[in-house]
DNA sequence: TATGTTTACTTCACCGATGAAATATCCGCT
DNA sequence: AGCGGATATTTCATCGGTGAAGTAAACATA
């Protein structure tokens, strides 16, 4: 498997190169997001592996998390999918996948009809409890050099670029 | 569309309460992850955008971005899996949409049979240069209020953590 | 030069994700 | 009460990406 350093490497002579070409081009910006899209890659990989053995995916995973964390267990699929930044196809299979392990239910709701209500069940409750801490280690490590400033300032700095993208994506696909 | 900044607002309260039930977890370290997991996700969507109206999905448009600034303007197979973090077959099917927009040519290699010589085409060229230019005020407002330091410390630490992720992935999935 | 191993790429079968359309229910208005 | 539009979820067709097996050429060595 490539290393994501060399694979920067070459990212960075890539833009040094295209910036010659197309002098207008914000070199160092474009850097950065190609940055942080080869870093979410890497965090994806690494998810992914943590969670190969117990059978899930990133979305599923990410959905029973969101349904462990509500006070009352409980969540619909619209809501889920908000959250979750998924589309309601996908949740609809998502949730299958977890009913069928026995991790959530689904049941209708009584206010509204047209709603579905999820709830995860006490397996699923075990579930999560016991496949989370073997994957702290691994967390830890990945930001083993990191000072407790470096760890605030990476926090501050993509909370402020969240902000931005919401006003870009605001502006132009609302 | 749900906001980034909502998204994180959620999650943030979640992380909390699951730390709340398993103090163990590193919460902090959880949280970065998780943040830029969710900006990385942002970023590909906002690229999504922009590439949308020239029918390039993102590993299409990059393996075109590495032929591009290539001094040569070619490569093989092979090594664009490697530079684009791709797999093999994933690359046959890029390439042959390339191929059939005449962006790029495939052609044998003399100098092992083996190997399939892809490059760049003038018109892939100009393809290029034409749809590069109207990204760049999006990529500009992406950091707009970010200072001349709050860059340099954005890549230093993302560069730190590709570190880190590369020493972990060598010890488990290598 | 014959043989087994490695390398490079492609084909095939499948999985996860998405957009468009279908279905069912709810809500506001007359 | 009943009609029209909005909302919630599912189904279907399709796309992008991946693992496993297939093919072809190169290399190593005996």
């Amino acid at each position: 498997m490539a290393k994501l350093t060399t694979c920067i490497d070459l990212m960075d002579e890539g833009i040094d190169r295209v910036s010659q070409i197309i002098p207008t081009m914000p070199a160092a910006e474009a850097r950065l997001c190609r940055l942080l899209l080869m870093v979410g890659e890497g965090i994806d990989q690494e998810l992914a592996f943590k969670l190969k053995p117990h059978k899930l995916n990133h979305s599923e995973f990410l959905t029973l998390m969101i349904l462990y964390s509500r006070p009352d267990g409980s969540s619909t699929p619209g809501e889920l999918c908000e959250f979750a930044t998924q589309g309601a196809t996908n949740m609809t299979r998502i949730a299958n996948a977890l009913a069928r392990r026995g991790l959530i239910t689904r049941g209708a709701s009584a206010a509204d009809r047209r709603r579905v209500v999820i709830r995860i069940t006490a397996a699923g409750r075990r579930f999560v409890k016991e496949m989370l801490p073997p994957m702290f280690p691994r967390i830890d490590t990945m930001f083993d050099n990191f000072s407790a400033t470096d760890k605030r300032h990476l926090d501050r700095l993509l909370r402020k670029l969240a902000g931005n993208l919401d006003r870009l994506s605001e502006h132009s696909h609302p």
